[in-house]
DNA sequence: TGTCAATGTTTTGCGCGCAAAATATTTTAA
DNA sequence: TTAAAATATTTTGCGCGCAAAACATTGACA
């Protein structure tokens, strides 16, 4: 219908990338339905692991979630009691994120997942790297670029 | 605090495709507030807008949406009064979807968009192709390899 | 011809994703 | 020192995204 190419769905970069995103999401399902975490708790849970006892503006800047999806997603990881979150003591308005012992340990049961995951889908490595970098270039081009059309 | 290179968060392709196509979201949302689309539903238009008079299933496969997912989608787009919904009359178990003169007239005012995104975030043509063929083949694989997996 | 499997679509329930508003606390500056 | 601006977090409201179940209709075949 119609004959405008730019409006032809599949001309569109952001629909690949939306239905890889999602189609990757979903085959990670299975196996963190093992651990009890969903895709978005999975990540903080990296976040932490990768460093805990931080705030929570900290947690927003390094998974890049939104402040307010974020604290719900850390309500439901404290009642799996994989963290706690206590005011901090120097700044009452910031909450520190520490993980309870059980938190640290799923780590252990996490590690065969990345291996798990590039075993089933099977992209070579150096596609895989390339995907990343792009997407990562797309992501502060967006970032910078919004943000300068901002304080036009 | 862990050791594991998998297991770092800046090292997993999927929180950077992740906030890519969250960022890349985003920034259609003004674009599309002025059409009162979100994004899934400006998706779901550009597949009509390709060909319309089709039935659902054909919706799921082109967008690759959910069934689950694009039924409200396509009541919220009728009730816009963008589309109509028909029972076929071949067989009724299936819904014919047909575009409004409002939902077709309403290409002419999306023609624009893509133009002014990739003004917006202003990536070299050459990486924004590969971006999509490397999303595209990740796509095909997962799909691929993961429907293997079931038969097995 | 009746039963049962298959197909197309909708519903349900839960967890995001995010803009905007609300709340609480701290900092700034008059 | 106090009012106003800034900062950190939470809440609200709406629209997905999707697995699983429900529903309606058709097709297969004994």
């Amino acid at each position: 219908m119609t004959d405008i190419p730019a409006l032809k769905l599949k001309n569109q970069i952001c629909h690949s990338l939306y239905s890889a995103t999602n189609a990757l999401i979903r085959a990670y399902r299975p196996l963190l339905d093992q651990l009890g975490l969903t895709y978005a708790q999975y990540l903080v849970m990296l976040a932490l692991w990768d460093e805990d006892k931080v705030i929570i503006k900290s947690l927003v800047q390094r998974t890049r979630f939104d402040a307010g999806t974020l604290t719900p997603i850390l309500k439901r990881l404290e009642s799996k009691q994989l963290l706690t979150m206590v005011k901090a003591s120097s700044d009452s308005r910031q909450k520190v994120i520490v993980l309870t012992e059980q938190g640290k340990d799923l780590a252990d049961r996490a590690r065969r997942i990345p291996d798990n995951i590039s075993g089933k889908i099977d992209m070579p490595v150096e596609d895989a790297q390339q995907l990343k970098a792009l997407a990562e270039q797309l992501y502060a081009l967006i970032n910078t670029n919004l943000a300068e059309s901002e304080t036009e």
